[in-house]
Parts: C-alpha cells; structure tokens; sequence
DNA sequence: TGTACATCAGTGAACGCGCGTTCACTGATGTAC
DNA sequence: TGTACATCAGTGAACGCGCGTTCACTGATGTAC
C-alpha cells in the first residue's frame, strides 16, 4: 500500500502481501456493482490507495487477478465437502451435511461466491473455464463418494455422472440464490432441502422403474 | 441507419425500425465478447454506421436497450411453451416436449439466450430483475400445469411450486450449456433427458415414500 | 557490528485514445389545406 | 394536384474525463562480506 502504518516489524514480502489482498478485496468489491469485464485497474488501484503501475507488481491483467480470485473461492470450499463425504456412510448424510456447508460457505464468502456467480457465465473465457474446472472437479468427487457408499448400486458409471452432476447444478443454484438473497437464507435453505429429497427419491427409484433404463 | 439503400418504398417509420433493429443486433453481438456492463454506446453506433448520438433516438440508455433484449428473448418461448402444456395430458409429455422445444428455441436464438445466461447473474440489477421475472412467470405457468394433469395429486400447492421450480431451474442450466457449446447439443439434451426423468421419477414416489413429508 | 551494494514495491509524469453527453443543425419525409 | 409548414432520424463538432501502458525514478528493506 501507499505506505500504510510504518510498522518496523513488518517484512518487505509481508508489505507486499498486505498490498496484494487489498487488491484482491478492491476488485471484489467494485465488481459486486458491476463486473470484472466492467471495471478498471484505475478503479482498483485508487481504491487501494496506490498508484496505477503498482498494480503491475502484483498481477500481469485483471484477468490473472480474477483467476486467483476463481482459486481462492473453490480451495476451501472443496476441502470441506470432500470431508463431510468421506465421513458420510450413507446418501441422506449428503443431503442433510452438504447443503449446509455449502451455505455456511457462501455466507462467510459472500463477495467471493458472487464473483463466482457472475463469471461463470459472464466473465473472460480464461475465468469461466477455471470455474467450469473447478465444478467438474467437484462433481467428480461426489461421483466417487456415490459409488463408495454403494448408494446406487444399480446405476452404470455413466448415470452415477449424470446423478452427480444433477446434484451439483442444483447446489450451484441454490448458492447462486443465497448469494442474491442473503436475508432469506433460511427459507431457500429449507426449499433446497426438500427439492433435493424430491429429486433424490425420484433418482434412486428411477432404474428399478424403468427397466429399460437410460433414455 | 445512416442512409442505408434510399428505398423511396420504404417511410420514414419503416427506416427506424430497421435502425433500432440493427442496434439491437450490434449490441447482442458486441455483448457476446463480454457483456452488456462492458460495452459502450460508441461501439454500438459504430458498428450500425451510425453517428453516437442517434443511439438516443431509439433507446434512452443501453440498460432500457437490454430490456427491450430480454422481452425479446422470452416471448416467443413462453407462447411455445404454453401450447405444449396444455396439449399435454401427462407429466411424461412434459419430458420429450418441453427439451426439444427449449433446445430449438436456444438454437433459433442463440445470440440472445447467450446475453440473457449472463445478464442473469452479471447484468444491471434491473435487467437481472426481468430476467428473475420471466423465469418466474413460466415456473408458475408451469405448476399451473402439473396441478391441471393431476399426476402430482399428493402434492400441496406448495410443493407442487417447489417442483416446478426445480424443473425450471434444471431446464435452464441445460439451456446455458447449449448455449456455451451448441456442438455439444445432442449429448446435452440426451443426458438432459435421462436427467429429468431421474428426477420426476423421483419426485413423484416422494410424498408416498416419506409420508411425513417437507423438510 | 558496520559498510557497500542489490533488490524491488511503489511513484509520478506523460502518451494517445475512446468514453457519454450537450448542442445547434440539416434535409428528407409527412401532413394540412 | 400543388404549396407551405411541421416533424424528426440522423449529423458533426465540442467538452472534460478516465482509460491502460511506457518509462525513468526513489528510497526503504535486505544481504554479502
């Protein structure tokens, strides 16, 4: 930062992460009115209390900004659902742990999850393929803790992706909501909850009553 | 347009039409490299061969020229919907008639179902409202429906408003994949298919199979 | 511990450019009589 | 049908402003000896 308290104790390498955080924060923060594509480094730079070129010493473009922005959100995020599943022995448990770990997340995240909201569909190419990874990461993971528990044991491979990926585009919808609508946090909770019963029910008894199966 | 051929058949009236339709159409395709926050007036009249100022003739900002995009956009879908609805006497119609229809209208209108996935989430807040609006306006039309074939009859109004939006939502998720990759359409809307049905399968052994039902 | 040198986060001036919006205007089209 | 006037889509000059990026720089922090 311009120069900030001039505590002696303070490293050169600590100044500068300190300087690299607020820029991350500041982009977070004007984009939340707009969007990454929309705002500039000027913006940025201004809203730190640094010069333009400083930017420069911390990332090459807004674009490398947003992709550790992209990072950032999902680390903590994955960590946590990967825990909940490698602890849960049976379906149900995904159901009544994820849901609200995911919104726990998107609550003590909030700028973050709706960066993430925005870019997937709107940000740079770069940015929107970083976050499609992260989510196929995601649901590949939940692919493996389905097959685990032995949930589905009459479905191929192939349809325990599709459940999966089912469940994920659903929970993406969901934190989209709670982000857009954090003061009704509780009901969109509650509605998710039984939707995705509705949904796992159905699933579960799906191959058994259509023998015929897939399509 | 600036002059565009002088057409002595064509009015005055008929010339700006063809005007404003040439601007809404320079701004779809300008918005598709990034999006509507982050395009200016200048590039749109610059593309239409028209002088930045005539821009004002036809729209009073680029927010109200988005409105006029996402009125567009639904209109003819909605129509398309509804008669497919009400000709359908069972759940399952829903199924093979409503993705084929939405993957038609996502093909015939890609431009626009490209600017309303990320105006969705990254748009000006008004724009995101109308959105948000039309949406839900065809999720009501749509419990409308399902209570009027009688195939959920276990369900509460309520919970038929939670199936439906939860086929909504899955529909239009399925619309933003076609969206970003239109070669991809036939594997999409195939694992769409087998999707929906996991899920109505499900949705409708819900209430039977957990006769406690909600949460 | 003291000195001499290297590193590098942040500075500040400068550049050419595209921005939204204002304003008075032009001249073809439309209309009233 | 002809004339005189009204309408209004599009023009073009002008404004002050914020933009990304370049460049040579400063001076505190870090390091080698």
């Amino acid at each position: 930062m311009a120069d900030g308290p001039a505590d002696a104790s303070e490293s050169r390498a600590e100044r500068k992460e300190r300087t690299r955080r607020a820029i991350l924060d500041a982009a977070l923060a004007l984009a939340a009115d707009s969007n990454l594509a929309a705002i500039s480094l000027r913006q940025v730079a201004k809203q730190v209390g640094v010069v333009p070129t400083a930017f420069y010493r911390h990332f090459g473009s807004l674009e490398l900004l947003g992709l550790a922005l992209v990072d950032e959100s999902f680390r903590s995020l994955r960590l946590m659902l990967l825990d909940v599943w490698r602890h849960a022995p049976e379906y149900r448990d995904f159901i009544d742990g994820s849901l609200p770990i995911v919104a726990q997340h998107v609550r003590e995240n909030r700028s973050h999850y709706a960066f993430i909201a925005r870019e997937r569909t709107a940000g740079p190419p770069r940015v929107r393929e970083a976050i499609h990874h992260e989510i196929a990461l995601i649901t590949r993971e939940l692919s493996t803790d389905i097959a685990r528990t032995g949930a589905a044991e009459q479905y191929s491979t192939h349809d325990i992706g599709l459940l999966s990926d089912l469940i994920v585009s659903f929970v993406v919808t969901m934190a989209e909501r709670l982000v857009e609508d954090p003061d009704s946090e509780e009901r969109t909770l509650a509605e998710a909850r039984t939707q995705l019963r509705m949904l796992l029910v159905g699933a579960l008894n799906w191959r058994s009553r259509e023998p015929g199966g897939g399509a």
